[in-house]
DNA sequence: AAGTCCTGCAACCGCGGAGTA
DNA sequence: TTACTCCGCGGTTGCAGGACT
C-alpha cells in the first residue's frame, strides 16, 4: 500500500506563481494566519495543492524573507554550520534570520561547493580533498584550509562558540536567540515584518523576468524616516486589532504620507496595485 | 543572429516524524 | 499498538536567462 498523495492532484495547478495566486494566498494568511495548510488552497481559492502554498509562503511571500545573495559572513557561517550539522538545512536556516532552507540549500550546491572544491576542501566532510597525483598541494598549505573552514577543528584557535557535539544535541543550539524550532505557528498579528531597507541585490538579482522571481514584497520597507536602528531585525505584533493593516484594493489611498513615525505604534502595511507592500 | 551549453533558482516529490483517534 | 493525517525536510527536477560558440 502506498502512501497517499498529500492532496487530490486532479485539476491542481503546478509550477510558477502567478501574481494573483500570490494576492490570494497573502490575503489568507494575513485574514487567517499560518494554519492547516491542506486547508489553504481551498480556503483562499486557490488551485494548489497545501504543501505548494506552503512551500510558496515559506520560501517567497513571507514578509521577513530576506533576498539577494547571502553576505560574506552568512555564507562562512553557512559553511561552519554545515560542518557541524551536515546538509540540515533547516537546522541552517534557523541560524540565519530571513533566509529559508531552500536558499541556503541552493546557494550551498550552486556556489559553496565549487568554492570549497576550488579551495580542496571537500564539502560533504569539509576536509581536504585527496590531491591528484600530479599536483599534490604542500600539506602545510592544505591543513591551513581546513583550519579556516573547519570550526570543529579551529574553534580553540578562534574561540568561537562550537557547540561540543559530543555533549549535546547540535541541532539543538541556539544562536543570537533565534531557532526556527522556537517559532510557533504565525496567527494573523504575529505577521513577521522585516525592518531591512530592499538590498540592492534584492533587485538587481532577478535574472528571469518571470513573475515568479519578481516578489511581490520586494518593495517591503518602513517610512524613510523609520528608525531602523530600533527595529533592526524585526519586529512582532502584539496585538491583531493594532495592525492597520490595509489591502488597498481600490490603489486610491495613499498612507505613506500621513503618519508620523515617531506616533506611529504600527507600520501600516499597503499593498499596491503591482503587489507590492509600501509603509 | 542563431544555436547550444551552462547556471541558478523556484518548485516538486517522496519520505520520515509527530500527533491523534 | 496500529493506522492514519498532516507537516516539514532534503533531494531532485525543470525552466528561464545568460554565456559561449
Amino acid at each position: 500500500m502506498g502512501r497517499q498523495p498529500c492532496c487530490d492532484k486532479v485539476g491542481l495547478k503546478k509550477g510558477p506563481w502567478t501574481a494573483e495566486e500570490d494576492r490570494k494566498l497573502i490575503n489568507f494568511i494575513i485574514t487567517n494566519g499560518q494554519c492547516c495548510w491542506r486547508a489553504v488552497p481551498k480556503l483562499a481559492g486557490l488551485l494548489r495543492c497545501g504543501k505548494s502554498c506552503r512551500l510558496r509562503w515559506t520560501n517567497y511571500l513571507r514578509p521577513d524573507v530576506k533576498r539577494g545573495l547571502l553576505s560574506e559572513y552568512e555564507e562562512r557561517m553557512v559553511i561552519d554550520l554545515h560542518a557541524q550539522l551536515g546538509n540540515r538545512w533547516s537546522k541552517i536556516a534557523s541560524h540565519l534570520p530571513g533566509r529559508t532552507d531552500n536558499e541556503i540549500k541552493n546557494h550551498w550546491n550552486t556556489h559553496v561547493k565549487k568554492k570549497l572544491r576550488k579551495m580542496g576542501i571537500d564539502p560533504l566532510t569539509h576536509k581536504p580533498l585527496p590531491p591528484p597525483e600530479s599536483e599534490k598541494p604542500p600539506p602545510e598549505e592544505a591543513n591551513k584550509v581546513e583550519e579556516v573552514i573547519n570550526p570543529a577543528e579551529s574553534a580553540n584557535n578562534e574561540g568561537k562558540e562550537i557547540v561540543d557535539n559530543s555533549k549535546s544535541d547540535p541541532t539543538e543550539i541556539v544562536n543570537n536567540d533565534f531557532c526556527i524550532d522556537e517559532i510557533p505557528v504565525i496567527e494573523p498579528h504575529e505577521i513577521l515584518l522585516s525592518c531591512d531597507e530592499p538590498t540592492p541585490s534584492s533587485s538587481s538579482s532577478s535574472s528571469s523576468s518571470s513573475y515568479s522571481q519578481t516578489n511581490v514584497l520586494e518593495e517591503l520597507h518602513f517610512l524613510p524616516s523609520f528608525d531602523s536602528e530600533i527595529m533592526m531585525d524585526s519586529m512582532w505584533f502584539d496585538d491583531f486589532s493594532g495592525l492597520d493593516l490595509l489591502i488597498n484594493d481600490s490603489y486610491q489611498r495613499d498612507y505613506s504620507t500621513s503618519f508620523e513615525p515617531s506616533l506611529l505604534q504600527y507600520p501600516v502595511m499597503v499593498m499596491d496595485e503591482d503587489y507590492s507592500w509600501n509603509f
